[in-house]
DNA sequence: CAAGAAATAGTTAACGCTAACGCAACCTAA
DNA sequence: TTAGGTTGCGTTAGCGTTAACTATTTCTTG
């Protein structure tokens, strides 16, 4: 590991002051043609990079971002960071990964790291603190853009990006619904978590404009993962056996359904539809290939990033922001 | 955005000096008792933290690490990634993430934005650099772990760590001998990747000990994905219609595998069997489940950051460390 | 051709923090 | 007593960079 030249050193060689190099780094102007040219040669021979935490310390701004999400190894939140890493590179800006592990205290601990770090915005992911621990936590820094979590009273720092988990629901039941199906159950999964509140009232929507009624013994949360999913769909099957549809909180979810189905004894989808949500990668290498819905996520993480630049690019708080993304349903075998 | 208290504050606020507070805060002796109580409780009450960009700047440390990974959307880096964060988070490091979207260049990039962060060390997995390039790269950081990468003459701050792929396709192969199987194919992945050579000698080795002799036309170059391991499977059986025994380059490529097996009127495992390698979470939930090679890549992440630690806390250059995995085989339905 | 504008450069002072040293005041031990 | 520690704190000087001035030269232009 050999010591890096700084500013002075390239300075001294060209025998001019550290602004003038200064000035040729960041293309500022007061140098002459010249002048410059020599410099940039020099800079380059001498492999002269500027030190970003010493800038970073006068300039106030890192170039770097946090994202915080539950769980990089859930394909769901691996895609979200790919689109945003992808964003944040082309703009100039890296990206800390923090996981949190579902775990509100590691979240907290996560977001003071980045705090001290002084990171110029976050990207949060389907975050699990309270309302009020939430507004306070975000409002430490110059830019955070939420996704999969609502805030009421959102601070003008803050973009919210949703997937229309309601829509998403009612897509899901139209299609149960003129497949034939009359008993549609719910894998709701985490009762905490915003996405699936939203799921659960479009949920409900679906079944009131198809003239069904709503029962509550065919709903079961869980967790997101496959085990939930089995687990959700025992229970549910053993309280209404006739159950002819599920809808699960994601992939995960659906595929821990259809083998809680097929254990049973069950078809998928001749006996029981399934209808999964994500459209991980793996949803089109099970069989029966999962019916599910698909966002486009590595848009969504490039959005996120988008959010956080326009809201330290503008000069004022100009209102918050906030964006949608409408998920599509993808047809394939289970349903 | 309220302003950050700085050391400054706190010194005034308590009527002593920046450097009293300073030990305070970093737990160095030299304060007395009573001071240090008082200085902690304001500490408390002004909500101080120290700013990490300016520690970082003096002490030459920024406790914060790169992880460069091909693709965090591919869930084998995902799993690292996550090991890698946890252990990083318990050690109060935080963790850069950069795609290399396996581009040299963008590889060579991305290092060279970590060199201007100063990070203290990078994770780089699966690295598609030339060796040459390699070395000059990673001189440059104080302490670096390689996954899944030789390098011939490893500097002393580097640690490598590998997965035993060579025995892993031993295994393999031994379990397609053990079950009958004598015309076994190799979908071998990318012919630039190291793992992908040493598989193809533990496959190679594999054969000789079973007496079986190694066909040129039975290994066949692909990409690292499902379509890459269709095309390859494709190719192999029109090559050697044949063929009783796929390994594949990762379950990916056995996915793909077995649909194009599948496609082509053959049965899996009857006609032929086929293992993966990773052991990704939907090994065990496509059908038939996939045997595969499982290695614990959690704890991979893990040692590659303990890794970094220990390079940087030893005295001096005391030997490059060398890690190996040993993969063992999970047994499901394909082989 | 004088005088103001423009172009090109340098100086100074931070940013927030810590390493290294300085210096009293007090304690020890021979 | 007195030389030598020890304890508890303060001072100074940077880490590498840039913002904001200031100074010098050259170019205009009426």
């Amino acid at each position: 590991m050999k010591k890096r030249p700084t500013i002075a050193d390239v300075a001294r060689a060209a025998g001019v002051s550290l602004m003038t190099v200064s000035r040729v780094v960041n293309d500022k102007p007061g140098v002459g043609e010249e002048t410059r040219q020599r410099i940039r040669d020099l800079v380059e021979e001498m492999g002269y990079r500027p030190n970003e935490i010493a800038r970073g310390l006068v300039t106030r701004q890192t170039l770097s971002i946090g994202l915080v999400v539950p769980d990089i190894a859930y394909p769901f939140f691996a895609q979200i960071a790919r689109g945003a890493e992808d964003a944040a590179f082309e703009t100039g800006y890296s990206v800390f990964l923090l996981n949190t592990a579902e775990n509100i205290e590691r979240e907290i601990s996560a977001l003071d790291s980045l705090h001290q770090k002084e990171i110029d915005g976050v990207i949060l992911c389907s975050s699990r603190l309270p309302s009020d621990e939430l507004v306070v936590a975000v409002e430490r820094f110059p830019a955070v853009a939420l996704i999969n979590r609502e805030i009421v009273a959102p601070p003008a720092n803050v973009a919210t990006l949703n997937v229309n988990d309601s829509l998403g629901a009612r897509l899901a039941i139209q299609h149960f619904v003129a497949g034939g199906r009359a008993r549609i159950a719910l894998a709701a999964g985490p009762a905490a978590s915003t996405s699936a509140q939203r799921r659960i009232d479009g949920y409900r929507a679906g079944l009131r404009s198809a003239h069904l009624d709503f029962d509550p013994e065919m709903l079961e949360f869980c967790t997101p993962y496959m085990e939930g999913g089995y687990a959700a769909t025992e229970a549910l099957l053993t309280r209404r056996p006739r159950v002819d549809a599920i809808f699960a909180f994601n992939d995960l979810v659906a595929i821990g359904a259809i083998q809680a189905c097929q254990d049973s004894g069950r078809r998928v989808p001749d006996d029981i539809a399934v209808i999964g949500v994500d459209d991980t990668p793996l949803a089109a290498m099970i069989r029966p290939r999962l019916t599910t819905l698909h966002t486009d996520l590595t848009s969504l993480g490039r959005q996120a990033m988008e959010a956080i630049l326009t809201i330290l690019n503008r000069d004022s708080g100009s209102g918050p922001l906030a964006y949608q993304l409408d998920p599509r349903l993808v047809v394939r075998e289970s349903a």
